[in-house]
RNA sequence: CGGGAUAUAGCGCAGCCUGGUAGCGCAUCUGCCUGGGGGGCAGAGGGUCGCAGGUUCAAAUCCUGCUAUUCCGACCA
């Protein structure tokens, strides 16, 4: 490609919109503009890179024994109303009418018609089991679209789908998805973590989420320094402390604190250390419990992990905060001020918080808290729950080695369903005996836009992108020297430049009429892994030079020598 | 959905408080110079000041409403 026929669209400028370095650099490196809230039209440069990821997925989608298929965009709601996910999927879920006032959705995943195909095409075992996969645009209406195409409303998706009538037969798929993916990973030049996963909405039994490892990330994983466990924080269990309880040593006393309203103020006022102190949490408690509201307790330092708390039986799914009016309609104090001591709804605990002793926490009355709180002397034994995230130097669960926290992108995911969607949608298939048997499924999905987003988040610098060498835009760049005076330059340019398309490289040939320092700046933000400037100064020597992106060196080498130098470095 | 901010040339911004000829940098176009790191000189084009009302002799500027964008929070395969 020359740069004279092509849409380079680099920006000098950072738009004040883009938070984040990968979008910023996508937008000045001309990779992609936004046309509203979430919606981003691809540009040549941008679009290269996405065909190069998606090529990659494909291929090793298809060497782990997928078969791909296209599905449409818009989906009749009929099938949603199958699954019940009409009503589970929020706002989220865009719903359109068609002329006859018929409702469609726009698909953000394709559980539904993936089963609907299936069902109607496949009628026995003898045909499964069966993996398809499609790389396809999905809609979700984000409450709030940001960071670019990492969290767009329209993004591309590979996703999959899997078919068994066994167990073992998805596990086995399952493992193969999971090494394929590893293969993806492995290929695109990412820094990158399978993690234990939590299934949310989709559904399902075991589930790993794959992250690219980046400060940026939205997602807080959690590694064991011993082995090789690690999972999504939402999933990472925090074991309960080693040591038992200990015996009370203090007496329980009320003091005022009419100024400590958070743990924080009640630290700092206070010579409490925060590992003495108690949070009270009230969350709703879900329609059959025969009380409104629940206490969850966690230590002052601690997060509550939501997740896990609207797991536990009795508590609302989704969890539902309590409001200030509810809080002091069932207890009589505000939220600054609750504890366990006469509190009268029911109270979980969790499992750091049953082992402390000698505790502050909020008196349910306003401006009083306890000190020297112990269970079972001032308050009932509480029923006791993984309710926290985990935090750095906890104990792995895996009984192996001690915890440490880092940022990911989550650029995968894979699911083992069971007959989540196969039963409500009566996807059967004949068995061995004759029998009609519910199918069971996985589903893996790879969220194909937000890798480019992802990879450039791993790979910058201060001059601009870096790209890995198997989803660069070009891999090659030419930059001739005062081309268009020197018939010297441009001839050896062009030699070099359809020796180099011969052979099959991307290759981009900067042919404009630029001043040098403008060429270099561009090719440099367009993160082009190797570079060859021609100009007369070195050609008087008989050498050019090549230039390598991502080691920032340079050396010379003889004209005649190029060409073959680059192919030998591309293999 | 709650809280905050912004909307003026393609991009980044000033002007608004204190109403009176719409400005700067970059980009674009023309010419000349320059030619190994976003160069220089000279000239040119480009605006419904987000939209709709209102106040006023006069509104980018003051007031009201709306829309969009954006940040924080809540939410989220």
């Amino acid at each position: 490609m020359r740069t004279s026929n092509y849409l380079l669209s680099t920006v000098k400028e950072t738009p004040s919109d883009a938070e984040i370095i990968s979008h910023q650099l996508m937008l000045r490196a001309g990779m992609v503009r936004k046309l509203a809230s979430g919606l981003y039209t691809w540009l040549p440069t941008g679009l290269r890179v996405l065909r190069k990821v998606e090529n990659i997925v494909r291929e090793e989608m298809d060497r782990a024994g997928a078969i791909e298929v296209l599905m449409p965009v818009v989906q009749p709601a009929d099938l949603w109303h199958e699954t019940g996910r009409w009503e589970k999927f929020g706002p989220e879920l865009l719903r359109i009418k068609d002329r006859h006032q018929r409702d469609f959705v726009l698909g953000p995943t394709h559980e539904e018609v993936i089963t609907e195909l299936v069902r109607k095409e496949v009628a026995s075992y003898k045909q499964l089991p069966l993996n398809l996969y499609q790389v396809q645009t999905k809609f979700r209406d984000e409450v709030r679209p940001r960071f670019g195409v990492m969290r767009a409303r329209e993004f591309t998706m590979k996703d999959a789908y899997s078919f068994h009538t066994s167990q073992e037969c998805l596990e086995k798929t399952y493992q193969t998805m999971f090494d394929a993916y590893c293969r993806i990973f492995d290929r695109l030049g990412l820094e990158y973590r399978p993690v234990i996963a939590d299934t949310g909405s989709i559904g399902g039994s075991a589930s790993h989420e794959f992250h690219v490892l980046a400060q940026s990330g939205e997602d807080d994983i959690v590694f064991s320094d011993a082995s090789d466990y690690a999972a999504n924080i939402e999933k990472a269990e925090a074991l309960a402390p080693s040591e038992p309880r200990a015996a009370a040593t203090q007496e329980l006393t009320q003091v005022a604190t009419p100024d400590a309203k958070t743990i924080e103020e009640l630290v700092a006022q206070f010579d409490v250390a925060i590992e003495k102190t108690v949070k009270t949490l009230i969350v709703k408690a879900d329609e059959e419990s025969e009380h409104e509201l629940i206490a969850l307790l966690v230590r002052g330092d601690h997060e509550l992990n939501e997740i896990k708390a609207e797991k536990i039986e009795g508590i609302a799914s989704p969890l539902t905060f309590a409001t200030e009016e509810e809080i002091r309609a069932a207890i009589g104090a505000g939220p600054g001020s609750l504890g366990p001591v006469n509190l009268p709804i029911p109270v979980i605990a969790d499992r750091t918080v049953a082992a402390m002793n000698d505790f502050s926490a909020g008196a349910n009355i306003d401006g009083q808290h306890f000190f020297g709180i112990n269970w079972g002397r001032d308050a009932n034994e509480p029923q006791v729950a993984d309710l926290r995230n985990v935090v750095a130097g906890d104990l792995s669960p895996c009984g192996q080695g001690t915890l440490s926290i880092a940022r990911g992108i989550e650029v995968g995911h894979i699911f083992q369903l069971g007959d989540n969607y196969s039963k409500s949608m009566n996807a059967a298939v004949l068995n061995e005996q004759g029998k009609n048997q519910i199918m069971t499924m996985g589903c893996y999905g790879i969220g194909v836009s937000r890798i480019v987003a992802a990879a450039i988040e791993q790979n910058n610098d201060e001059h601009g992108i870096i790209w890995p060498e198997a989803i660069a835009p070009f891999t090659v760049a030419i930059i001739p020297m005062n081309m268009h005076k020197s018939e010297r330059v441009a001839e050896v340019a062009e030699q070099l430049y359809q020796g180099l398309r011969e052979a099959g490289v991307d290759v981009l040939f900067d042919d404009r009429k630029e001043r040098p320092g403008v060429m270099f700046k561009d090719m440099e933000l367009t993160g082009i892994p190797h570079t060859i400037v021609i100009g007369d100064r070195s050609l008087d020597n008989q050498v050019v030079e090549y230039k390598n992106r991502k080691l920032g060196s340079k050396e010379e080498v003889a004209v005649d020598a190029v060409l073959g130098q680059i192919l030998a470095q591309l293999n």
